[in-house]
DNA sequence: CTATGGATTCGCT
DNA sequence: GCGAATCCATAGA
């Protein structure tokens, strides 16, 4: 079972809304991703590639179906699945798995027995995603992959992006309808708590 | 070179 | 509800 050949060469939030439903395993487990965030690139002024390719950001540009691993909060790693046109640039933000195998595996390292994915950093966390993943093929056996999933029975529904501040109004993140593995969005007391 | 702040999470109050 | 943790890419000097 894999991907069709230009399964990640179409536009991200195509592919985005696409992987929900798909299958990541890495480190004895393996998750049901159930929800997703769709960064383009020069048109999307929420993404790291909008300003054109840095050391940092390059990957996005590259070959799609690779890993993006970057940094947040200096404490958190966020999982992308590099997807877009020819000569574009995009990624797709995994935010939440909902757990299938490798549970134990999954608790030890969280070092608590839920909410093992339900977040970008905690997703990173349970799979045993590192920084060391960035760059490399997800479509390649043994390491970080990804599968195709059944299609879902859940409907899959699109809403704003969560934690950024501009181009709000984009309905870039999708996930699966009730299922209680999406994460949770407390963003809004914090919000206007901040400014 | 230094300063800044972020696609967040957790623990304490 | 609130603040700390923690570090790298980026911008600016």
């Amino acid at each position: 079972m894999s991907f069709p050949a230009d399964f990640f060469e179409r536009d991200t939030e195509v592919v985005a809304r696409e992987l929900v439903g798909c299958h990541l395993c890495h480190g004895g487990s393996r998750g049901r991703i159930v929800e997703v965030e769709a960064y383009r690139g020069h048109d999307d002024p929420a993404s790291h590639a909008f300003r054109g390719p840095t050391p940092r950001s390059q990957i996005m540009f590259g070959q799609p179906a690779r890993a993006y691993v970057y940094l947040s909060y200096g404490v958190h790693r966020c999982l992308n699945v590099v997807a877009h046109r020819p000569g574009l640039a995009g990624a797709v933000l995994l935010r939440a798995l909902e757990p299938i195998e490798g549970i134990e595996e999954m608790r030890r390292r969280r070092g608590r027995v839920d909410q093992l994915a339900s977040g970008p950093g905690r997703l990173c966390q349970a799979m045993g995603v590192e920084l060391s993943h960035d760059g490399t093929d997800l479509l390649e056996a043994g390491g970080l992959v990804l599968y195709p999933g059944p299609t879902p029975a859940e409907r899959v529904v699109a809403g704003p992006r969560i934690g950024i501040s501009v181009a709000t109004e984009r309905e870039y993140r999708f996930w699966l309808e009730g299922n209680p593995h999406v994460s949770k969005w407390r963003g809004a007391s914090r919000r206007r708590a901040k400014k």
